[in-house]
RNA sequence: GGGGUCGUGGUGUAGCCUGGCCUAACACGUCAGCCUGUCACGUUGAAGAUCGCGGGUUCAAAUCCCGUCGACCCCGCCA
């Protein structure tokens, strides 16, 4: 080693002794007859002292910000009046007797101390200097740390970590496939996994019982703050077991993970909502309960009155978001919302505390005094109220009481997790006039429901579950079909040929029948959970090298033009781009 | 595919709406001098910008208009 010690590492206890370290350059401070030189590595920040009496300040003065040194010397403890509380090495310095530099830097193009705000497409081109950089230090450490938990708490509890393959086939998932070409095979193609989903239930099937993995999964679909089209999941199958062991197990992963890392204590059991009740309260299967506020169905009440004066249609339904303290919605942001409902076929109106209101006149005095007494309405409160085409209304509720929630509450607690349960297992797809997955085609549905397969698909619901954290779906699994004639039949509602079954997914088919236990499963999004840990707004600051919203790595310039000759060797021309 | 925000020395911003006083301002950083206890050192001075790019309007464009490129946020798409 070219060091005896790290720069997080020395203290007062360490006084006196020869040591020797290496690092990067922080800050300078030359005041001509003693010059300081912060010394930084992934541990921490050491001061290094140099007097001019002494040889090696000529040397000493040559370095520059970012030069990577190898310094040997004394530790000193440091005088009365001269600690810095805010280093952990602060209580002492090093006297140096020795310099030499290691390599030398070119002026980098942004400061890499203080995380002063920089332009986030310097930073991702240059991401070796960002990454020196202590915000983003911090998060993949926790990163680290977290993967760290959860290998631990899984392999104690004899989960098995299985690799599966990168260069596979088409997963029956919703989104596009990133394709790689074979040369072996011309013409013919791998699809990067979208998840490892057919192998691990094939590795139920095998006997492995209980299997993860922390894996990358790619999918080829627009990118958001919380999408990348590369990402890792948590990706863990079991064997012998029902919705209730799931949800326990990522409970107590969970609890574990964020007192271990964080010192965060989160309470069990997480609150459950079904999908359904989750939209009726939140507009949304991914609520922040963080924000209180629920959303009231006023069909009933108001409805008939509303359509007398108002647009009905098809599916219409009125529904209300009371906040205690929505005293300071002026008429000029009450006008803005309004508009917005009107951009989304909407109506929107209000009732503020001292009770005046656009629909005062419009409503029966019954009916007007049925909805205010509803609410404890102090002056302070305002009633939202939209009506409309249901389910668009509660979309644009659940949206409007994230907003609002997200500015006003601000005393939330940092962490709270819930489950979504009772997915429908199948939606209508207009376009293609058939029913679809809403997870997969493998989801088992409930015993309960399924008489209402044949009849009325759209009332069967899934062993399905969502684990949410702070309005972020951080994780989605199943139980899993495993009965040949039930999955025969999922295979029919969603009208899929025998062909195209065969074709896409036969491997599994023929393996479902070879003795495969129930089972079911889980894949947590690993990114966006230690982007919440670490309270980041994007994933992109939890990865090492992410790509920018149009999939480009700033760093590597990839994607890039290959040579004709590598298309040739794969059979592969390309179109002429249109313009 | 669509909507929106942004682009000004190396970095972060001001100026833009309401064109001319902009020969583009400020802070940080950089470079040079001075300084023996700083830790966001101080201090004196200096260098550094065809205002993303292309076109247009105008006597005159960082500023107005059109196009284009890039980054970001969102819808669609995607668990």
């Amino acid at each position: 080693m070219l060091r005896t010690h790290t720069c997080g590492e020395l203290r007062k206890e360490d006084a006196g002794k020869e040591v020797q370290l290496t690092g990067w350059v922080s800050r300078l401070r030359d005041h001509g007859g003693i010059l300081f030189i912060d010394l930084r590595d992934r541990w921490g920040i050491t001061q290094l002292v140099v007097d001019n009496k002494e040889e090696i300040y000529t040397q000493a003065s040559r370095v520059r910000p970012e030069y990577v040194i190898k310094v040997k010397g004394v530790v000193k403890e440091r005088p009365e009046g001269l600690v810095n509380p805010r280093l952990s090495t602060g209580d002492v310095e090093i006297v140096v007797k020795d310099l030499e530099i290691l390599s030398s830097s070119l002026l980098p193009p942004f400061e890499i101390e203080g995380n002063k705000e920089t332009d986030e497409s310097i930073r991702l081109r240059y991401r070796y200097l960002d990454l020196r950089r202590d915000k983003v230090q911090k998060n993949l450490i926790l990163r680290h740390q977290v993967a760290q938990l959860i290998r631990r708490f899984l392999s104690e509890k004899e989960f098995l970590e299985v690799e599966t393959p990168f260069l596979t086939k088409s997963t029956p998932e919703g989104a596009r496939d990133f394709l790689v070409p074979s040369r072996l095979s011309p013409g013919h193609f791998y699809a990067l996994p979208q998840s490892p989903q057919l192998f691990k239930q094939i590795l139920m099937i095998s006997g492995m019982d209980r299997y993860f993995q922390i894996v990358k999964c790619f999918r080829d679909e627009d990118l958001r703050a919380d999408r990348q089209p590369e990402f890792t999941q948590v990706d863990i199958e079991m064997s012998f077991i029902e919705v209730e062991d799931i949800i326990q197990l990522i409970e107590a992963m969970m609890i574990y993970v964020f007192k271990e890392s964080l010192g965060v204590a989160v309470d069990p059991p997480f609150p459950r909502l079904s999908y359904h009740e989750a939209m009726e309260k939140y507009g949304t299967d991914k609520p922040d309960l963080r924000i209180p506020w629920e959303i009231d169905d006023l069909t009933e009440l108001l409805g008939q009155e509303i359509t007398s004066f108002s647009r009905g249609g098809n599916n219409f339904a009125v529904k209300a978001l009371f906040l205690p303290q929505g005293e300071d919605f002026s008429r000029k942001k009450l006008d803005v919302l309004s508009e917005r409902a009107k951009e989304n076929s909407l109506s929107l109106s209000w009732v503020k505390g001292g009770g005046s209101s656009p629909l005062k006149n419009k409503l029966s005095e019954e009916t007007w005094q049925g909805m205010v007494n509803k609410y404890p309405f102090g002056e302070k409160a305002l009633l939202l109220l939209a009506w409309g085409e249901r389910s668009n209304l509660l979309n644009f509720m659940g949206s409007l009481r994230f907003e609002l929630g997200e500015e006003w509450i601000k005393d939330k607690k940092p962490f709270q997790f819930c489950w979504i349960t009772d997915f429908p297992l199948v939606d209508w797809n207009e376009e293609e006039n058939r029913w679809d997955s809403v997870h997969h085609p493998f989801t088992s549905p409930r015993e309960e429901d399924l008489d209402f397969l044949d009849s009325h698909p759209e009332k069967v619901k899934s062993k399905t579950y969502d684990l949410v954290l702070n309005g972020y779906e951080i994780g989605s699994g199943s139980i899993r079909i495993h009965q040949m004639d039930l999955q025969r039949r999922i295979f029919n509602l969603l009208n899929l040929k025998e062909e195209e079954i065969e074709q896409k997914f036969g491997f599994f088919i023929e393996a479902l029948q070879y003795g495969c236990p129930p089972h079911g499963g889980i894949a947590l999004g690993f990114d966006r959970l230690i982007m919440l840990m670490s309270g980041e707004s994007s994933i992109r600051e939890v990865i090492a090298f992410p790509k920018t919203q149009k999939g480009v790595c700033l760093l590597t310039g990839a994607p890039a033009p290959v040579e004709e000759k590598q298309l040739e060797i794969l059979g592969i021309s390309l179109q002429k781009q249109k313009k």
